[in-house]
DNA sequence: CTGGCGATAGAACAAAGGTTTTATGCCGAT
DNA sequence: ATCGGCATAAAACCTTTGTTCTATCGCCAG
């Protein structure tokens, strides 16, 4: 994989300066833009941070192509202008998850996609989709047919929103956890709901949930 | 405004390419990739079309620049890569709601924005978000600290999730609207509450609601 | 001190790509 | 027939922009 820290500032500016750009402009900057922006006195200079950056991970080059700087999400994908997620199932109270890994949903091309704000792969990396089945996730204040976006992880704080499956019961829930010592606290989003206790070992966390999405009409 | 109708197949074919083009690759293309998609036998074809689409409003070109295709959606705004759209306030249960309409929004620059999805503008055309202040609109399942966008209409039909200000109770609303006759029903999202009946007089409708945006984390 | 390495410079080159000029075929209106 | 607009062509032109070459500077380990 490849290596994420101490970056020079200069180098650091010209990739902050490269996205903002982008953002604003709907294209990407060309060699000289961001000389000038960036005070360097050489193109030379652009292009050799630019391989770097490039062999850091950061961005791709389309050679010889006008504007050709493509910038990269932290798995290394292309930042496209119209990120989808697939959905790879659904969440009901009482039904098995499905599995989701990396693999598995790239291999597996036959999912419904989601579009999402480009700002969620940006800050989260790769991500996933659940269908919410059921009204079961009401006092999550999440609703029969909602979409909820999930990051896959074993992990999480406390407070976050997870995507819980308690084994005792064969149910999946979406949730706030928090870790109290033996026991681990469900908290509904829903503040007028009270909260489920369960034995940690009885709690399995698939996912934090990023964001939720429900359309009208 | 401009008139957008009978359009010459090469012309259209060539627009349709430009979005796809750019969709794909996150820049638009040259004037030379356009010739040899469309299958144009020369540059300045091209040219002439790209000049006869910007005088329609269906695009904009940054002059002597590299890739200087900007797509325009139906308003004639910049298509971006990471829509934003303006918090023009907040909605909660007895206060007041902020005016809005396209020109003010547009004037005070000093708001707040989310990033969204960018296949809601293409499908609503302009677009406003309230965040919602207390657990007000819980019933509609919405949270305190959600984000509601809004396309602004007076019109509502059945089944709508709209902006309702409902007149002599002072009191700000999210819910589904039906008009019944002389009276109005509104009705919490959430299927387990009870729906409020008003008089069709009482009932203001601000816009509808497009959708919903909460964060985790 | 000194060779090596990361980072910076200045200048020039060459390909990519926007723009322009001039000419031609195809109508529908006069 | 013919004039004018619309759309198409071919070729050249020239700016923009990616790329390369060579040299320098600071720093650090040996």
């Amino acid at each position: 994989m490849v290596s994420r820290k101490k970056m020079p500032d200069r180098r650091r500016r010209i990739l902050e300066f490269i996205q903002e750009f982008y953002f604003e402009n709907g294209i990407p900057p060309t060699v000289r833009d961001i000389q000038l922006a960036c005070e360097i006195s050489s193109t030379s200079v652009v292009d050799y941070n630019l391989k770097q950056l490039e062999s850091a991970g950061y961005l791709n080059r389309r050679k010889e192509v006008a504007r050709g700087i493509e910038l990269l999400d932290r798995d290394g994908e292309p930042v496209s202008s119209a990120p989808r997620v697939q959905i790879v199932g659904s969440i009901a109270a009482g039904e098995p998850l499905p599995v989701f890994s990396t693999e598995d949903a790239a291999a597996s091309a036959e999912f419904d996609t989601v579009e999402i704000s480009p700002d969620l792969p940006r800050r989260h990396g790769k991500l996933f989709a659940l269908s919410v089945k059921g009204t079961s996730m009401i006092d999550a204040l999440i609703d029969d047919g909602d979409v909820v976006v999930i990051k896959p992880t074993s992990e999480a704080g406390n407070g976050d929103m997870v995507v819980a499956w308690i084994k005792d019961e064969e149910e999946a829930t979406l949730k706030k956890i928090y870790h109290e010592g033996e026991r681990v606290r469900l908290q509904p989003a829903n503040s007028t709901m009270s909260p489920i206790y369960c034995d940690a070992e009885n709690v399995e966390v698939r996912g934090k949930v990023v964001t939720v999405l429900r359309k009208y009409g």
